[in-house]
DNA sequence: AGAAACTATATCACAAACTTATATAAGTCA
DNA sequence: TGACTTATATAAGTTTGTGATATAGTTTCT
């Protein structure tokens, strides 16, 4: 059902410089202010040193900065510039652009079925994922 | 919009072996029967090296097979084995678990919606990505 | 307070998966 | 037939990731 939906979209990114967990791991930090590599690394599907190793070349991309944790000396926070969130905002209008070309092409009966799912799809995509996604 | 349902689709993928342009390969090559190697290049994000290197793993993986084209001396065309579909299906199991999982949370009216808007994912899924998908 | 245990990140050596450039063999066409 | 073109393979080098382990900071326990 969802199955090909998922290949679609991949599919409907534009080729971009930056793999998927990257920019899913700086979608995130956009989203959600400041977090710690720990974190990210909880959030994406990459170990600790490849987590850190790819902050490390998005901070010398300029699309995020590292600065030391005042509550706890050993950790890192990272957070996005501002050449990062328009980084982000220039994919998401990219994508949008060749989504659009598509919905457009929709008959007008499935086209309003969509949009009266968009509120559904939202809830979905905003659930954390709990089952089986990480192996213990 | 669409945006955030991906990365979360991507989530709910259990971690599994092979990476992403592997499963979308070898679930196209389950879709469309054999193909050659230069028809799955054009269909992944890969380059031509890649993905001979590619269908050579998941040959010694046993997940498809390589023969000769009877039509053309320089082609080789890859199928999947039965392994192959086995494979296949049992990340679509798990996957439906996990997402089905979250469908079950959701409220009878947006599930209702959801239900509705399947018919429109499926046409928006079954098109090519034409726009300024592959640059050229 | 001080030592033991734990946690967050970094570093290193190595492996995997790509890429570009190029070779090889097979088909096409004037 | 000979000059192109096309399909795949090979080779060398790069990037990105992993596992093992080091280092420094935080807790916990007595």
């Amino acid at each position: 059902m969802l199955e090909r939906l998922h290949s679609w979209l991949r599919q409907a990114t534009p080729a971009v410089e930056w793999n998927s967990v990257a920019l899913s791991t700086l979608a995130l930090l956009g989203r959600r202010g400041r977090l710690r590599i720990t974190d990210l690394v909880a959030a994406a599907r990459i170990t600790q040193p490849g987590m850190t190793s790819l902050v490390a070349r998005m901070a010398t991309a300029g699309l995020v900065v590292k600065e030391a944790d005042p509550a706890d000396g050993r950790a890192t926070l990272v957070s996005v510039t501002p050449a990062g969130h328009a980084y982000l905002e220039q994919i998401h209008e990219r994508r949008a652009e060749v989504i659009a070309g598509h919905v457009r092409g929709l008959s007008p009966a499935r086209l309003q079925s969509l949009i009266g799912a968009l509120d559904a799809l939202e809830t979905l995509a905003a659930q954390p994922i709990t089952p089986g996604a990480e192996p213990r």
